[in-house]
DNA sequence: CAGTGTGAAAGTCTTCACAGCT
DNA sequence: AGCTGTGAAGACTTTCACACTG
């Protein structure tokens, strides 16, 4: 049933459903079932199948799911049909690799600007992409429309950073900095510190 | 009470909160409270108090918890007093921004080799690392007794590349390879792929 | 008969609210 | 007065198990 709000961690699987689901497509399956992709993501079979069905019916009982179709209806739930103008900020190692990456191409994404603001940085080629001064910022945030910002700025620039982002008018923002960034609650953040994610193995370890 | 399983969920939260308090340090506090912690990171205050207990009691009423002895407090939980030495497998531009990042240094992990089964990367410089054949990583994994490595190739690699790992004796993994790695259960493994948060997010743009 | 979709049950996590300490 | 640590309540999430379908 589609509407009366789904659970924020129901929506957070799906690009991991979608990302599986490309993986199978390569394979050349053609079909598949919930306890296929349940084994191969280790979570369970009835997760995937109440996850989907928040917004709808989309298998077949005895047969499964169509691995094309469950893809373009993931991509259209997560409105990736279309193809999302990113910028990036920071032209460091992390936002050069970011600039860099060809893995957005395919999945909803097209970086269409990186920024800096030291003097030595703007004009460099990164990839497809010459480093803008970030003053212009706003006018290709305004120009493109885009809504979408990677935050790649050592930690003490960030919350300066993204204000000015969001000033400009983007509404999720991927940020790599090590520290916690405010936003508006108009405005969606996320993270990305793979320490973070060391600390938490460590834990574990002997 | 520190016997008897503390949640995985409340691990991963430690990491955070030992962030905060650096951020807190760095700005010369000498005390904090939970409600401060919390209004920084944006979570509650109760949720903040029950995971520190669970393992022990390091606050003082009245007071709050001293920035300085929470920081040891959290670094000797997860492990980080001492200094982890990773691998990372793949020189291409994650990797090597990765490779070059100056964050690990103080929080508890140094990259002590940098692998590669390109013959055009071997021998390469990457920040203070020359790209070594993936060949000796089962040689360094046992002389430098690492456990973390740190996976940066193509998807269509990571497996195998996983596997030799593991092989070698690693015991936590951290992808970024945008697919999805199998372990033994004697292993950990972390995800870090940015579309999947970039998915997330559009999904609750207009 | 293999496999979905789904109420109901079980399990997990968060918040409340307050006794008690400094 | 201010803030911790914590049982108990409440909210949320996952799993179970089965009627139903192609």
């Amino acid at each position: 049933m589609s509407s009366k709000s789904v659970p924020d961690i129901v929506v957070a699987r799906l690009p991991l459903y979608l990302r599986a689901l490309s993986a199978m497509q390569t394979s050349g399956k053609v079909f598949t079932s919930s306890q296929e992709m349940a084994s191969w993501l280790g979570i369970s079979s009835a997760q995937i199948r109440k996850d989907l069905s928040h917004f709808g019916e989309f298998g077949k009982q005895g047969t499964g799911y169509s691995v094309t179709s469950l893809q373009d209806t993931l991509r259209s739930i997560l409105k990736i049909e279309r193809e999302w103008p990113i910028v990036i900020i920071g032209a460091g190692h992390i936002g050069s690799a970011v600039a860099n990456y060809s893995g957005f191409a395919h999945r909803g994404f097209r970086v269409c600007a990186v920024f800096d603001s030291a003097p030595g940085k703007i004009g460099l080629r990164i990839g497809q992409h010459i480093v803008q001064d970030i003053a212009y910022l706003p006018k290709v945030v305004q120009d493109y429309g885009v809504k979408l910002a990677m935050i790649a700025v050592p930690a003490d620039a960030a919350q300066a950073v993204t204000d000015l982002a969001v000033a400009a008018g983007i509404l999720a923002v991927l940020n790599y900095a090590p520290i916690n960034v405010i936003v508006p609650d108009t405005v969606r953040i996320e993270n990305i510190d793979p320490v973070l994610h060391l600390q938490h193995m460590t834990y574990y370890l002997a």
